[in-house]
DNA sequence: CTGAAATGTGAGATTTACTCGTGTTTGCGT
DNA sequence: ACGCAAACACGAGTAAATCTCACATTTCAG
C-alpha cells in the first residue's frame, strides 16, 4: 500500500527504477495523474510492466516516490535557509523576506511538480502524513526564529504552525493561480507585509 | 463532462436522484473518492447503473454535485454573516471573530464532506473553477469590510484575497487535522489574534 | 563454471467506468 | 377510459485500466 516493494541491489535495477520514476513525472506533468496509466509510464521507460510493479506496488507509489524526491529537495534548501538565519541573526521584516522569497523560488521552480502533488492528486492518508511532517518540521524551525526575536507570544507552537499554513496557502495561490486583475509580485509584496504586520506587535 | 446530464422532471425521478446523491456522499465519506464505485452507488441507492447515468455523465459529476450543495450552503450562511455586519457595523475584533467562528462552524458541521472536497479528491479543472469562484466572492466581501474599517491599504483586492486564503487554509487545519498537543479552540483564538494583529496598524 | 538470487517479461485475470437496446411508468389529449 | 408519446428505469455487456503470476534472463559469489 504505501512506498516501495523492494529496494534495487544491483545497478541495473536502480537504472530501470530511475527510468520508471522519471517517465513518471513526464507523463504526470504532460497529462495529469488519472490521465497517465501504468502501462503508459513502463513503455516509455522502456520497460515491461511487470518490472514497474515490481518496484512500485501500485500507481500512487509513484506519485509517493515522487512526492519524497520533491520534498527532501524542498526541506533541503529551507534547512539551509534557516542555518543561515541561525548564523546572521536578522531582524523580522528581513527574514520573512527570505523565508516568503525562498518558498516563493521553490514554487516557481517546479510548479508542474507542485499542481501534480497539491492539486490533480487524489491525496491519501500516506501524502497527506508526508505532507504534514514536512509542515511540523517547518513550524519548528519558524517557531525557533520567533523565540529569536522574541515575539512567539504565548503560544509559540501555534503561532508558528498558523504562520507556516497560511504562508503556504498564500505562496502556492499568487504563483500558481494568479487571479485575474493582480500580479504575483504585488501578492508576494502584500505577503510579507501582512506577516510582518501580524508579528510586529 | 459537467454537471447534470439530465433534469428531473417528474417526483419519481427527483428521488432517484436524491437517492443517488445520498448514496454517493455516504460511500464517498465511507471509503473515500477512489475507493468507491459507481456500481456500489447505484446498489446502494436501490437504483440501477443505468438510471445513475441518465443523470450523472460520469463518476466526477456525483462529485461536482455534491460540492454544489455543500458550497451553495456556505456561501448562503456567509452572505448571512457579511450582511449582518453591513447592518451592525461592529470594529475590527468583533468583525473577525463573527468571521472565523462561522467559518469554523462550517468545517465543524461536516468535516467528511470538507474532506472529500480538499482532500481525497482528483481536483478537476470544473472544481477548482468553483472553489475559486466562492474564494472569489469571499474576498469581494472581505474587501468591503476592509474599506468600511478603513484598513483596506494600498491593494484592498490583493489583501482582501490574501486574508480569505490565510484564514480558510489555518481554520481547515485546526479544524480538520488537529495536530498534535495543541487543541483546535486554542488555535482558533490564535487564529484570530494573528488576524487582528496584522491589519490593526 | 555453476547454482542461486536478483531482475525482467508480457499474456491475461480482474476490476471499473460507462453504453445501449429494451422494458416500464406517467401524464395528457381525446 | 383509452392510447400514445415522453420520461424513467433497467442490467447485461464493452472497453480500458490496474495489477498478478508463472516463467525467462542476467548477475555474481564461491
Amino acid at each position: 500500500m504505501t512506498g516501495i516493494r523492494k529496494k534495487p541491489r544491483q545497478q541495473r535495477s536502480r537504472a530501470t527504477w530511475d527510468a520508471i520514476l522519471e517517465a513518471a513525472a513526464q507523463l504526470f506533468g504532460e497529462r495529469g495523474y488519472t490521465g497517465t496509466t501504468t502501462n503508459k509510464v513502463a513503455e516509455r521507460a522502456g520497460v515491461s510492466i511487470g518490472s514497474l510493479y515490481q518496484y512500485f506496488p501500485n500507481k500512487e507509489a509513484l506519485l509517493l516516490a515522487l512526492s519524497e524526491q520533491h520534498m527532501e529537495h524542498s526541506g533541503t534548501v529551507l534547512h539551509a535557509v534557516f542555518e543561515r538565519l541561525e548564523r546572521e541573526h536578522p531582524g523580522l521584516e528581513e527574514t520573512v523576506a527570505r523565508l516568503v522569497d525562498t518558498t516563493v523560488e521553490l514554487h516557481r521552480h517546479n510548479p508542474n511538480m507542485h499542481r501534480l502533488l497539491f492539486e490533480q492528486t487524489p491525496r491519501s492518508p500516506a501524502l497527506m502524513a508526508r505532507f504534514q511532517r514536512l509542515e511540523s518540521l517547518m513550524a519548528a524551525a519558524v517557531g525557533a526564529q520567533l523565540r529569536r526575536l522574541g515575539i512567539a507570544g504565548p503560544r509559540p507552537e501555534a503561532r508558528a504552525l498558523l504562520l507556516v499554513q497560511s504562508l503556504e496557502a498564500q505562496i502556492h495561490g499568487a504563483v500558481l493561480s494568479p487571479p485575474g486583475g493582480i500580479d504575483t509580485d504585488t501578492l508576494v509584496t502584500e505577503i510579507k507585509a501582512l506577516c510582518v504586520a501580524s508579528l510586529a506587535s
